[in-house]
RNA sequence: GCCCUGGUAGUAUAGCUCGGUCUAGUAUAGACGGCUGUCGCCCGUCCGACCCGGGUUCAAAUCCCGGCCAGGGCGCCA
């Protein structure tokens, strides 16, 4: 036994049948006296990185050898921090109503224009992989009233930062009979709520990231496009009425509203087709997006109800409404006004965890450059 | 898609500006040994690297070109 011990390296997993006994020589305060052990499972050396975290390895090597990265103390910290703000979000949401579906990832054409698609072949049709689960949620509403939705969606975007990835994780909801301002409370009493569970759950996880946040207190600030505008001008930045807010632009933003804010009242036409302009003054919408600093964490809006404005804004949009006429169809069946919002999960989980990189925050992640392990 | 930066042992870095004692330094990991009832304690010895291809030169880790890979920024988007 005294060689196989002597033979024992980092990594092995073993198991081993002994005597528990306390004693004050080891960090744990126990130790096990051992009759037996037994090799389970041995690892080749060297390993591609160091698990004990002493000479700390790039994201990239990290990531080629992620599930020894996971052994990090450090790094199991993160997604401990995930599974409570999940399980948080969904007592949250199942406690006011809201019931949890799921909606197709295989889907037969783009849901909402704007951001790219990956195709996939699927038997004797092209297809694609969902987007979002916009239009999907938004029929569900009318037999559940409220839904929510977290999932996997996928983007064929060439971006390449540290908050984008092909394939993220989406927290959505959609409510019938509510515009953005009851969302908007519902989203900013569930970041109250998400950050309190982590805060609370997490003490030690947040210890071992050297990590401190404060559980925000709500209403958050909001404010409207225009108003975003004449700061920016404030500082320098000229905005074009109309244009979306440029990332150097939001990074200013950040430095001026250093935690969670929103902006509401956007124009129309910087936002998707679906979302409502409003009654007095079309040009600007009922869209808003939950900003964390410079980052866009979610974004929703009251939706549109009425199938006739839905045609026009698609056509307006450059989309054809044939493709979408299976969605438009389920508004002639007596469609509730509705709305409901997104967020962006892994986002949440840098806010939470302080990590800079949305990589440090996925298991497997994959971006433009990266489809492996 | 455009732009910037970088690629030196398993990992992380020094060296590159001003080419030559660089037979490439250091830390950590690994092997072996010592020490301590243990240790992601300490000490010692050892192992191990200039991304690929071409060019300039008497001489290239160092300069130039191309490729590949990586990181970041922008646009787009969550």
């Amino acid at each position: 036994m005294i060689e196989k011990a002597d033979s024992l390296q980092t990594q092995f997993s073993i198991g081993v049948k002994g005597t528990v006994r306390r004693t004050e020589k080891t960090p744990r305060g126990i130790e096990i006296v051992p009759s037996e052990i037994r090799i389970l499972g041995i690892a080749q050396h060297p390993l591609p990185l160091d698990v004990t975290g002493r000479t700390p390895a790039e994201i990239d090597t990290r990531l080629n050898a992620r599930v020894l990265d996971l052994r990090r103390d450090e790094c199991g910290a993160v997604f401990r921090i995930e599974h409570v703000a999940l399980e948080a979000t969904r007592a949250f949401l199942s406690e006011r109503g809201f019931v949890e579906v799921h909606t197709p990832r295989i889907i037969a054409s783009a849901t909402e224009g704007g951001a790219a698609l990956f195709p996939v072949t699927y038997f004797e049709h092209d297809a694609f992989l969902a987007q979002s689960p916009q239009l999907y949620k938004e029929q569900l509403i009318m037999s559940f009233e409220k839904v929510f939705e977290i999932g996997s969606f996928f983007r064929a975007e060439e971006s390449h930062t540290r908050r984008h990835l092909s394939e993220f994780i989406s927290v959505d909801i959609e409510e019938a009979f509510a515009a953005a301002p009851d969302v908007m409370k519902v989203l900013e009493k569930l970041v109250r709520y998400v950050c309190g569970a982590v805060k609370k759950g997490c003490q030690r996880e947040l210890e071992i990231l050297k990590y401190r946040f404060d559980v925000p207190r709500t209403p958050f600030k909001r404010f409207t496009y225009d108003e975003i505008l004449k700061e920016l001008d404030g500082e320098g930045v000229d905005v074009p009425w109309g244009e979306d807010i440029p990332t150097p632009a939001f990074r200013t933003l950040g430095k001026i509203h250093p935690y969670f804010y929103f902006i509401t009242d956007w124009p129309t036409k910087s936002k998707a087709f679906y979302i409502n302009p409003q009654d007095e003054n079309p040009k600007v919408c009922e869209g808003f997006d939950l900003m964390w600093q410079w980052v866009e964490l979610a974004s929703g809006g009251t939706r549109i109800h009425s199938k006739d404005l839905l045609i026009k804004r698609l056509t307006e949009h450059g989309l054809h409404p044939e493709s979408f006429k299976f969605h438009l169809k389920v508004f002639d069946y007596g469609m509730p006004p509705h709305a409901g919002w997104a967020i962006g999960l892994e986002r949440l989980i840098m806010m939470l965890t302080g990590k800079k990189n949305i990589r440090e925050v996925v298991l497997f992640p994959r971006d433009r450059y990266r489809l492996t392990p």
